[in-house]
DNA sequence: AGCACGCCGACT
DNA sequence: GTCGGCGTGCTC
């Protein structure tokens, strides 16, 4: 009984799985799917994961190879993971090696063991809980550490206790604490009681959603910013941990924040299992163990987090559903919010989606009867809705990108005392270097696009391809000197500013004030403190981030998205516009926001501004109705693209010819077209859009094109992906 | 994706 | 004469 045979998944572009006979001397009992494996592959040694053990192949005996070795001992992926994987790389038609890999920490990738569970914490010595109190009145951080331990005689883990490496140490060389290791036992139960007691909507939602534990139901937790959505989450996890389980939080990649962490670390004395992109390898295969092996009963992460396997699942939240980070833009593009969904089903356990602004493709689901909402409609305390006003800036003299009216209001806020918040989605000094003689354009040499001129620096910078050249003191084409920048970036209106307020603290908040490690958190101190009276920034300020003296919020240019290429720009800016008016008037004091745009009878704006989000999302999803756009339909992408400039089209023109000779009549082709911007750098780029309004049948047609192109030679000159679900169409 | 094989151009 | 360019084929 050494022949029993191993369908393994291995890391290459390759839509299938590989067949092998199981190593020598190994216990058939001892292989379950999910676990590593090294195999031959080729010329080369790889390692795979075992999907399934079979007793028959289809492979000729003679091509069989046998495993070499079996690496685990319990499954690096867990059951319910590898069966949502294995789904997802069917539905998102990405070869299941690859899907495999994108489910592991690197370092289980590269064949390292996942070691021992790490249980070390540290509790309160006897010397310790001999100490006065006024012993640290000078080291309020040391002082800190010592009444948590304090309240928790028998120890906590490191993760649960908010200090650094280095105020642990001194409290440890003083031996005032020491190590321990910490058994399961200790890590339940040391849950806060909750301080704020909920309000009623919150109440309604929290018991709606308890009333389902053991049927899967995914919630649609709608409420408009600071109507305490965070606090409904925690009292969930709360409940969740009560029952000895486990809860998922997947969160965007920018609201990971510092405010998030510290809120959960203040409600929960328990390891916080933490996965992010900053993470060191080895910081997040730690991370990775505490959740599969429960010792961390909270989980937050981004995106990738969706793959963590958890010893006892019992509750996922995804917050900020409708953004886009939450569906990966490279390679295995799976959306990490609906994957939640799918992953809930499976183990039976809730699921809550949570936004301000939730997506068209939750709210259709909703009326679907998919999901059920859950309102929460005030905001918390005694904070009102802020009030909306459009300003037409056509044929307002412009300076620098801010109208008159606003210059003036912000000057009356801030002789009231109050912050200001000026968004801005874009940055540099200008989106464009222009001849006043001649009409040339500073453009991009890898890019179809304009350069951005950036004062700090004094170079020209392309965002779409990261390059930099210096900037052209006379005009290439015309030998003229008379070249000016054109429009408006976060730099040139902080000049702005600087020239009308040159006495009021500003804090500008985007990719280039905040590269640097630690400045973004230093920036948003200074703006969440009230150092800074001014805030300017690009999303990064719009998003996740609370400013409780805010009153008023200027949005300097909401036409960018009325009219774009991609058919959910207008939804995203309601978003945006949405998000960043939240951050006003918390306190006492109404919120007014001001928007400036060149369309104040837009529709959909007017819409926005006179009756809100869900009124606008209403009219937007009947208006994705009519036009047959997703989530009114099923949508793919295949994009393509290539170095050489017809080839990427040419590629495409074959994938259409191949998809009108299978005859299907359910699904509809556009395209191909070039994209919106052809060359990005140094590469063409085009995309060809399926559509139908039978999800079923555009699987079954790509499931049949993606095989055929994978022996298709022109395949081989491109480099080609499938989206399904698209969220950037460009 | 890797990695080999294979057949044509300019180097020590 | 060979080093190496990237087209083509294969991976249980």
């Amino acid at each position: 009984m050494n022949n029993l045979i191993l369908r393994i998944a291995i890391p290459s572009p390759l839509q299938r799985c590989f067949d092998y006979l199981q190593p020598v001397d190994t216990d058939p009992a001892a292989l379950q799917p999910g676990m590593r494996l090294r195999v031959p592959f080729g010329r080369r040694t790889v390692i795979g994961v075992l999907l399934a053990v079979s007793d028959e192949t289809d492979i000729d005996a003679h091509k069989l190879k046998r495993a070499l070795q079996l690496l685990d001992e319990t499954a690096v992926i867990s059951r319910d993971v590898l069966a949502m994987v294995q789904w997802a790389s069917d539905y998102y038609h990405h070869p299941i090696g690859d899907a495999c890999s994108s489910a592991m920490p690197a370092l289980l990738r590269r064949g390292q063991q996942p070691a021992a569970t790490d249980t070390t914490g540290w509790r309160i010595t006897s010397a310790g809980r001999a100490v006065e109190t006024t012993a640290l009145s000078r080291a309020a951080r040391q002082a800190k550490v010592m009444a948590v331990l304090s309240a928790h005689q028998q120890g906590l883990h490191r993760n649960a206790i908010d200090a650094p490496a280095s105020v642990l140490r001194a409290l440890a060389d003083k031996g005032w604490i020491e190590n321990c290791t910490l058994n399961e036992a200790h890590l339940d139960h040391t849950v806060m009681p909750s301080i704020h007691t909920l309000n009623t909507a919150q109440r309604r939602a929290v018991d709606a959603i308890l009333a389902q534990l053991d049927n899967f139901t995914p919630f649609l937790l709608a409420g408009v910013t600071g109507s305490g959505k965070t606090e409904v989450y925690l009292e969930l996890i709360e409940s969740t941990l009560a029952r000895r389980q486990q809860a998922l939080v997947l969160v965007p990649e920018i609201g990971l924040t510092p405010q998030l962490l510290s809120r959960f670390q203040r409600r929960f004395q328990v390891p916080l299992a933490l996965l992010h992109s900053g993470l060191t390898d080895h910081e997040r295969l730690a991370a990775w163990r505490q959740a599969r092996s429960g010792e961390a009963p909270i989980i937050i992460g981004t995106r990738s987090a969706i793959f963590t396997p958890m010893a006892r699942p019992g509750l996922i939240v995804v917050d900020e559903e409708h953004d886009a980070s939450l569906k990966q833009q490279d390679g295995f593009r799976y959306s990490a919010r609906d994957l939640a969904v799918w992953r809930a089903r499976q183990l039976k356990i809730p699921v809550l989606l949570g936004s301000a602004t939730p997506s068209l493709e939750s709210l259709l689901n909703v009326e679907q009867q998919r999901y059920r909402q859950l309102d929460l409609p005030e905001r918390t305390g005694v904070a009102i809705q802020p009030t909306f006003q459009l300003l037409d800036v056509r044929r307002q003299a412009l300076e620098d990108g801010l109208s008159q009216p606003l210059l003036q209001r912000i000057q009356q806020h801030l002789d009231a005392g109050d912050q200001v918040l000026l968004f801005l989605n874009r940055r540099g000094y200008a989106p464009t270097l222009m001849c006043y003689d001649c009409d040339w354009i500073a453009e991009c040499k890898r890019c179809d696009a304009r350069m951005t001129w950036h004062q700090h620096d004094k170079l020209l910078h392309c965002h779409h391809c990261g390059s930099q050249r210096p900037v052209d003191s006379i005009c290439p084409r015309c030998q003229g000197s008379d070249l000016h920048p054109q429009g408006q970036g976060t730099e040139r209106v902080e000049q702005a500013l600087e020239r009308h307020f040159p006495d009021i603290k500003r804090v500008r908040i985007d990719r280039d004030t905040t590269r640097r490690k630690g400045e973004l958190n230093r920036l948003l101190e200074q703006a969440r403190c009230g150092e800074g009276r001014l805030l300017l920034g690009t999303q990064m300020l719009a998003k996740g981030h609370h400013f409780p003296n805010v009153t008023l919020v200027g949005i300097l240019d909401a036409d960018h998205g009325l009219f774009s290429t991609d058919f959910r720009a207008s939804e995203r800016m309601a978003q945006l516009i949405v998000q960043v008016a939240g951050r006003a008037g918390r306190h006492e004091r109404p919120g007014e926001v001001m928007i400036q745009t060149c369309h104040p009878d837009h529709p959909l704006l007017q819409l926005l501004i006179n009756q809100g989000y869900p009124a606008f999302a209403r009219a937007a999803l009947a208006e994705r109705r009519d036009a047959h756009l997703p989530p009114a339909t099923a949508m793919v992408l295949l994009r393509a693209e290539a170095t050489a400039a017809d080839t990427a089209m040419a590629f495409l023109d074959t994938v259409a010819a191949l998809i009108s000779a299978t005859g299907n009549r359910a699904v509809e082709v556009w395209g191909p077209v070039p994209a919106t911007m052809e060359r990005r750098a140094g590469r063409y780029r085009a995309q060809l859009v399926l559509q139908s309004e039978q999800r079923g049948a555009l699987q079954r047609l790509l499931s049949s094109i993606v095989r055929q192109l994978e022996t298709t030679r022109e395949a081989r000159r491109v480099r080609w992906s499938v989206d399904v679900d698209p969220v950037d169409t460009y």
